[in-house]
DNA sequence: CTGAAAGCGCTAACAC
DNA sequence: GTGTTAGCGCTTTCAG
């Protein structure tokens, strides 16, 4: 089938009698070109029904307009807010995004990491896997001079442009609104301590309780590799049961946040008279569980945003050779499962 | 910066002495090489840090292994999961996807069309806007014989491939269930009626009903082309705060079948024994709220994974002409929202 | 303001 | 089993 070659360029010239060169130029408005003649050149290619082949234009150009993305899994809240962001700040300014999953594996985010080099893409953009603890990857493209920025999950070792938000203070806010509301003994479900998102989450976590002479107690501190409803819930159970239970949990997610009160309401214990918790990331499900979660809002919109637009600038101004850390702000969203002082919550 | 050219094929040859299409071959592995050539240009290009530049190959080639997608935007329960699938087959075939987001609007779909036209991708899957009622911008895929997909949010007036679930026995199922659990009265959110997942699964409803002998009450059926949440509590306080109020409603999405359950507490409505609530989609957060909401599981990941693999297959299959439709089944879910006749239900 | 010509990197007839 | 050659469609010096 479909044997009707493409137009291009040559199919306009020559119905023009002029050269490809001034059809590409009076195409691509280039301003040596009389206005008449790219009048009539555009005029020609709608009624041939010209497409320019941007694969084409690549190949001589040298760069794709493409910029590459590699994410653990899209069907996580945060992530699906944070490449819609990259998607609309990328297209915004003429790129086109491909976007891959390692599903948190370091085998298939090094294969999605190669196959965007060969598709020759002009930027990537990685939060790293969940199991990634070596970065050789990566220097493919450092080594290339093509922009690699870190997103939410970062490494600082290999010196590239950095989009994160302030874990530690988020950590740090989090546990002081717990004790602030009155909680004396505060746990913490932590995530994977290698990735530094989690362990700046818990030396928040940390520095809050030191700060008020609160000893750190490692029996409250809970690390969970995978921080999904179902473990959350086991070590809700666990931390729970227990007579001395804690009064209050900061949690480095929603989910297992959510895990932790529906632990809870199953144990007869009053959230958050009987146990404050608070949550990270401000997904959806904080608002629908009963009683709605405290949380700190994660701006991953905005994160997609400037991480695509610093990308994209480090293209045009490859000359700042420094690798920029943009942090972002996080703000406490303070909801009635850790309000135990009482105070009027005004409705989301 | 960056002036050290690339390696390509033709630095492997002149090292080795060979030609460059022997190269290619060999790289290839075209059966006509020899085992020794193939190692030798292998370790060559390895020593090189020879990479492909899919570019060149996909100019010669006339195909990109790229795939695109439009959807409405990713930050949504369903359609991340989607898209999901669809990355993960496509991946597993050699295709890279390029995704956009229309934010359902038709302008952003009709410029998304094009962009991925020029970029020559190889085939096309599309969950239309909510707002597009005509098609004409995905012409020019038909017309070039560029395989393309609706999924989901369809329309059959291209007579193009279609992945869809049964939207009009879903809704049967949803509003028999919501009869069969004593309900008199049933109330149906609607989306936007020119979508047929929204048309169809109110013609379920209506089906439903009169199967039952149960009148069809147009005050009983509301539209709302924005099924969110605000539009959606909106809705139900206008139906509910009426003296003559159903005792059963059957929603066209989770996210406003959550907010007719917080209405429904907010007026001392108690769910399910005045109130049945049926969603649609069975997002996550319909085992969040309280009580746990019925709904229609739909699938999402097996959709995109289906829609990317039928794709893929008419890329390979041409001549198979004929527009396959795929529907897919769903499955209710009842949780404790729709639970009048106290059936022991297990858990999530 | 416009044209001629080369070339981006790769592949595939068509030779041998 | 391997080499020669042309060309995918576009852009861009260089010349006029």
């Amino acid at each position: 089938m479909k044997k009707n070659k493409e137009t291009t360029i040559y199919d306009i010239a020559s119905e023009l009698k002029i050269s490809p060169s001034t059809v590409s130029r009076a195409l691509n408005k280039h301003k040596s070109i009389g206005k008449k003649t790219i009048k009539r050149v555009q005029d020609k290619a709608l009624q041939l029904g010209y497409r320019p082949n941007h694969v084409a234009a690549n190949l001589r150009n040298q760069k794709t307009h493409t910029i590459g993305v590699i994410i653990s899994r899209v069907d996580r809240p945060f992530i699906a807010t944070l490449i819609g962001g990259i998607e609309s700040e990328a297209k915004k300014q003429g790129y086109n995004v491909i976007f891959t999953q390692s599903y948190d594996k370091t085998e298939l985010e090094i294969e999605n990491a190669n196959v965007l080099f060969n598709s020759r893409i002009d930027g990537l953009i990685v939060s790293l896997a969940m199991e990634t603890t070596n970065y050789d990857h990566f220097k493919l493209f450092t080594e290339k001079g093509i922009p690699l920025l870190f997103v939410d999950r970062v490494t600082e070792s290999l010196n590239t442009d950095l989009v994160v938000i302030d874990n530690t203070h988020s950590g740090y806010m989090a546990t002081k609104h717990l004790i602030e509301q009155g909680c004396k003994r505060i746990a913490h479900f932590a995530g994977a301590q290698h990735r530094d998102v989690y362990k700046n989450r818990r030396k928040g976590y940390e520095n809050a309780l030191l700060e008020h002479g609160i000893e750190i107690e490692e029996d409250l501190i809970v690390v969970l590799d995978i921080l999904s409803a179902e473990d959350g819930y086991k070590a809700a159970m666990g931390m729970l049961s227990q007579e001395n239970r804690p009064d209050g949990i900061f949690t480095s997610n929603d989910t297992t946040a959510v895990s932790v009160i529906q632990c809870a309401k199953k144990l007869g214990i009053k959230v958050p008279e009987e146990l404050a918790v608070i949550g990270f990331n401000n997904d959806s499900i904080s608002t629908i569980i009963d009683p709605p979660l405290s949380t700190i809002d994660h701006p991953a919109a905005q994160m997609g945003k400037i991480a695509a637009r610093q990308l994209l600038n480090k293209k045009i101004h490859p000359e700042i050779d420094s690798s920029n850390i943009v942090k972002l702000k996080t703000n406490l969203v303070m909801r009635a499962s850790s309000n135990r002082l009482g105070k009027i919550l005004s409705e989301d």
